[in-house]
RNA sequence: GCCCGGGUGGCCGAAUGGCAUAGGCGGGCGGUCUUAAAAACCGCUGUUCGAAAGAGCGUGCGGGUUCGAAUCCCGCCCCGGGCACCA
């Protein structure tokens, strides 16, 4: 058969081998069996559905499905799931602009993922498949709620909040950036509203300290400890006395350096502090101070933020009692000091401290110096020796200086040592439609009481408008909100606000464990036989939101009994995978440069597009498209194919492999093998280097074209090229399956991964490089086995390095076995 | 300002103390096939000097350590990300 009839046709290789999977459910998991032989669980973040995938979701689960192949072809049970984190914003703006119901325009995006996933050929277990929208799912989100409600996780509370105007709903901390709502770009209002919150304060510090026991990017540990922000300090007590002789007011500041507490001379409140309106009452400055709060509270959040900005404030005109050494210090309102953080007030000490400093200097107040330092530049926050404080600490180092006068504060009364977080409780109720319905019902006897559980699911009610009108769009709903109160029985409200979808994606993990259970959210001994997830995969977006709070979910629910104890991580491993770009840029519709998996797949196939994907670079860098990129990469598929198809035709009958030793092609191409063979395998499992591991397979295709492959053995060839479509099978699987069955009769997923032999890996002789004062001059063949004077002669033996030698006085012979000879040369007169 | 990444041919990248530029893309040159061209396939291609053999130079910049540095150390520059009035 001449060789142009081989035309490597995706279009028709995919399907065939899809149908195989799906037929068969190649890659469902039993919960049975799981506990038998090693087991993995590998995920890749779940996609939210609008529209259809893009090239971002091509690439995550590239990755994913690689990892999942390898793990299972190195012999472990692959959990390998998909579903859809289905509630959100999208859809509910998408109905409101057109009326179509957000369940409808959702379950339409799911079908075309479904559709195009399976068009890639990810190895899913679609048994376990679900979207956090179907009551049958949200049920339990609800009961996790409830749960955490009963335990005191999950509570109402008046507080200012982050209100988003464009979106018209409240918003966690954490999806505000800048100032602005993460989706919406708007600049985020603060209003004080009554809000559910998750007591995630609670678990800060073992969030802080477990970041050490996960196999995590330390980028992504750092900006969570960032974002946990713990300090450690002391609370002290300043009393006021001036506002009523007759009851003093003892306000508690938290400080880092309790060692500065003799240099306070100020002290500043928050706008927002509660007793600041009091406290200037009745003083010349009261007109003033209220301008001043009202004028704080009003203005742009961002703006006040900024560190450069100029300082300002207003004189409370009172004062209060430093406790170390009873002097006055003047009070004053000014918006540098935070409300969120610690008590809303702090002491200054502008000598140690750059913004009490900035202060001082703007309103003229005095700098006391209590710590020396190297110069006389203040403010000065480094170490020293105390100074102007009391006799008993001066000249004490500052740090043992700081336990010293803390102790004395707690002999006093007056302080204590404090821990102080950033992180401020995760406010989940949203004034929308398309989430799930917080489980509560108001009664006006018993307050907030739960759903009883064998009410559950509540189920989403339909309604007529989506629009937010600064509340939830179920308070229309007005049948649905009317209850009875489930514990006394009187008329009653339910709770109209819903969930954060962040709290979906908080638990979806533990529920592909167990996904049919329609009995409890999970039972906990399957969820031990898989969890903790072993690779976790997706984009670095979520290093705070989604990956902090699916930490918090996973210890809350292990404290309250529904996980083993020892889960107390949800992800063991995390991956976070780069961008496309395009030209060095974002893909956006926008700019007009979207490449659409869809029609990637439609013209390449899913092979093609997925291994460029993974051979574009390092996967856990952003990367940039290029249309004749993936068209290499279709070529090499193709070579791969044409070759095998044309040696399963034309080289039968040969033991494989076969090493003819009349013929040395056979030795030189599957040491070739071999190599590739180790090469794949360690760049697969000790880091994600896919792209090397392709490069690895392109080189050892290129010892074997036809016009390269020599005399080799029909047997050896047909090693090399099965080998190869073994290696590209977590990469490209279905021209890898089709190539691995032409070549063998076998299905490679059946298959254990190749393993190098030593033998093949293992040379007689190797390229010795030779060196004359550092600079390569020779290479010539050695023996592996060879003794370092051997090799030291073979360096003199070489002609070019006598060229070089000859003349001068040789000082040293470096030599490393297995690579090198260096001789180190002295001119015998010195160069001028 | 602080904390992470990163800077290597025309482009994406490989190499983490020992042959710099594996693999791919693109352009150029040469070849196979063809009546011819295109396509496809094969070979060469960092740069300077040189007819060649070969030599010099070359991993953001400047120093240093070492027999030997893209790799380690010191000081800069640039790009990307995170945090930032958090007491």
């Amino acid at each position: 058969m001449p060789a142009a009839d081989y035309h490597y046709d995706p279009a028709e290789i995919e399907p065939r081998w899809q149908r195989v999977w799906a037929d068969e459910g190649t890659w469902e998991v039993d919960n049975d069996d799981a506990g038998e032989g090693p087991t993995s669980y590998v995920l890749e973040m779940l996609p939210y559905p609008s529209g259809e995938p893009h090239i971002g979701h091509l690439k995550v689960y590239s990755v994913g499905d690689a990892v999942a192949h390898f793990h299972r072809r190195t012999g472990r049970r692959v959990l390998h799931p998909m579903g859809y984190d289905a509630f959100g914003l999208p859809a509910e703006n998408h109905a409101i602009k057109t009326g179509q119901h957000p369940r409808d325009s959702t379950d339409a995006a799911i079908k075309e993922f479904q559709r195009q996933f399976r068009r890639w050929g990810v190895s899913i277990d679609w048994t376990r498949e679900f979207g956090t929208h179907e009551p049958r799912v949200y049920r339990w989100t609800q009961w996790i709620f409830l749960q955490l409600f009963k335990h005191g996780l999950a509570y109402q509370k008046e507080a200012a909040v982050n209100w988003d105007p464009v979106e018209e709903t409240v918003l966690a901390n954490e999806q505000v950036v800048d100032g602005r709502g993460e989706r919406s770009g708007a600049l985020v209002e603060v209003r004080q509203l009554k809000q559910w919150f998750f007591r995630i304060t609670d678990y800060a510090d073992r969030l802080l300290s477990e970041l050490d026991s996960i196999r995590w990017p330390e980028h992504v540990k750092t900006m969570q400890r960032n974002w946990i922000g713990r300090s450690e300090g002391a609370e002290v007590v300043f009393r006021n006395e001036d506002l009523d002789p007759a009851h003093p007011i003892d306000y508690a500041v938290f400080t880092t350096r309790p060692d500065t507490l003799f240099g306070a001379t100020f002290f500043v409140m928050a706008p927002e502090h509660p007793d600041v309106l009091r406290l200037a009452a009745g003083t010349e400055h009261e007109d003033e101070v209220r301008a001043y709060v009202n004028h704080s509270l009003t203005a742009d959040k961002t703006m006040r933020g900024d560190v450069d900005k100029p300082k300002t404030g207003v004189p409370l005109g009172r004062t209060v009692t430093n406790p170390v050494n009873g002097k006055q210090l003047p009070m004053y309102v000014a918006d540098y000091v935070l409300m969120e953080y610690g008590t809303g007030a702090i002491m200054a000490v502008p000598a140690h401290d750059d913004r009490d400093f900035a202060f001082a200097q703007a309103f003229d107040l005095p700098i006391t110096r209590v710590i020396e330092g190297p110069d006389d530049v203040l403010p000065y926050s480094g170490d020293g020796p105390l100074m102007n404080s009391a006799a008993e600490f001066d000249g004490l180092h500052n740090r043992a200086a700081l336990e010293a006068i803390v102790q004395w504060l707690e002999r006093e009364g007056k302080g204590h040592l404090s821990v102080n977080y950033r992180l401020r409780d995760w406010l989940i109720s949203r004034q929308r439609y398309w989430g799930t319905p917080i489980p509560i019902i108001h009664c006006p006897t018993c307050g907030a009481v739960p759903v009883p559980d064998a009410d559950l699911p509540v189920v989403l009610p339909d309604v007529e408008d989506y629009k937010p009108r600064g509340r939830s769009p179920l308070a229309a709903a007005e049948d649905w909100v009317r209850v009875d109160c489930p514990q006394c029985g009187g008329a009653a409200k339910r709770e109209t606000d819903t969930m954060d979808t962040f709290v979906d994606s908080s638990w979806y993990f533990l529920r592909y464990c167990d996904a049919a259970n329609d009995e409890a959210a999970w039972d906990p001994a399957v969820v031990a036989r898989w969890m903790p997830v072993d690779q976790y995969i997706g984009g670095v977006e979520h290093a705070i939101l989604h990956l902090l709070y699916a930490r918090f979910f996973t210890k809350a629910l292990a404290d309250l009994g529904h996980l083993p104890a020892e889960i107390q991580e949800p992800f063991a491993a995390l991956f976070t995978q780069g961008m496309i770009l395009r030209d060095g840029e974002k893909m956006s519709k926008n700019r007009g440069n979207v490449v659409s998996p869809k029609t990637l797949v439609e013209r390449y196939g899913a092979d093609t597009a997925r291994s460029y994907i993974l051979f574009i670079g390092p996967p856990d860098q952003d990367a940039d498209w290029s249309d004749s990129g993936v068209e290499g990469m279709q070529r090499f598929l193709g070579r791969l194919w044409r070759m095998s198809a044309e040696a399963a035709d034309e080289l039968p009958d040969h033991p494989v492999p076969e090493i003819d030793p009349a013929r040395p092609d056979d030795e030189r191409i599957m040491r070739k093998a071999h190599w590739a063979i180790d090469k794949v395998t360690s760049n697969m499992s000790e880091r994600f280097n896919f792209n090397t591991a392709i490069a690895a397979v392109m080189e050892l295709l290129n010892e074997v074209t036809p016009a390269k492959r020599g005399a080799a053995s029909p047997g050896a060839v047909r090693f090399v090229l099965s080998s190869a479509a073994s290696l590209l099978f977590p990469f490209a699987p279905h021209v890898s399956a089709d190539a691995y069955h032409l070549l063998t009769g076998e299905r490679v997923w059946e298959q254990p991964w190749p393993s190098a032999d030593r033998e093949f890996l293992e040379t007689p002789t190797f390229e010795l490089v030779l060196q004359v004062n550092g600079k390569v001059r020779d290479r010539v063949q050695a023996p592996s086995q060879a003794s370092r004077e051997e090799l030291v002669a073979l360096a003199h033996g070489s002609e070019r390095m006598t060229q070089f030698i000859d003349g001068s006085e040789v000082v040293k012979e470096i030599v490393v076995p297995g690579k090198l000879v260096n001789v180190v040369i002295r001119p015998a007169r010195s160069a001028v």
